[in-house]
DNA sequence: GTGACAGGCAAGCGTTGACTTGCCTATGGT
DNA sequence: ACCATAGGCAAGTCAACGCTTGCCTGTCAC
């Protein structure tokens, strides 16, 4: 299975997560267009379904064929890992008092 | 500002952010120790340098100076752009039916 | 059937990224 | 002063990544 983080690296492939928000079960060719109208992204069809081939290795996006269509569903359920693996915010920590320290 | 999700692609510096939250405040070597005995990792002082230059440029790590000594702290407040940014988890959903879908 | 449309496969290219190597600065101990 | 420790700088190597190009498969409409 494809790592989660690794996916999330590149821009387009999160602005693509972003468009299946919008509307879910898109086509290629469907987020091909909205990619270029809506973000000024000029990239080939190829381009973005390698993106896809990506972001559905990790687990974010599911497929389903009908016909000659293949409609791509948004999955968000692999983004709890990220979440629940370190503890989120502390805040920016006072650096004056409370940290570890010992000299080495 | 660096790429928080870019920070986070690469599994060592993940790892390293596993350890700052065993123990926050450590120095360089301290953590080139830690990755060596607890992971297997075998990587060189300068590798482990530039991931944190890495980590601290997406704003996951703040250092301060003390004598000849750098501590590395953690600061996991960047991390909320990844929960916030998408509504995570609906779970698996169902493929039968709650989808939307059109004739393209 | 023919042609338009949706998608897939694979080789090739350019760039980025992780890592090493070698040397240099600076602080602290004795 | 001397030397070991903690860290920094820069060039260079090698593999992975993003993207393109070209062609091929399968489906629907007419």
């Amino acid at each position: 299975m494809g790592d989660v983080f690794k996916a999330l690296a590149d821009p387009t492939r999160r602005t693509i997560l972003d468009e299946l928000v919008d509307r879910n079960g898109q086509t290629l060719f469907e987020i091909c267009a909205r990619l270029a109208m809506k973000h000024g992204l000029s990239s080939t069809r190829q381009a973005i379904s390698q993106h896809l081939d990506v972001l559905e290795a990790a687990g974010l996006v599911t497929t389903r064929r009908e016909g000659r269509y293949k409609f791509h569903d948004l999955d968000t359920s692999p983004l709890t890992v990220i979440a629940e693996r370190w503890p989120i915010d502390r805040g920016p920590s006072d650096t004056t008092t409370e940290t570890t320290e010992t000299e080495p």
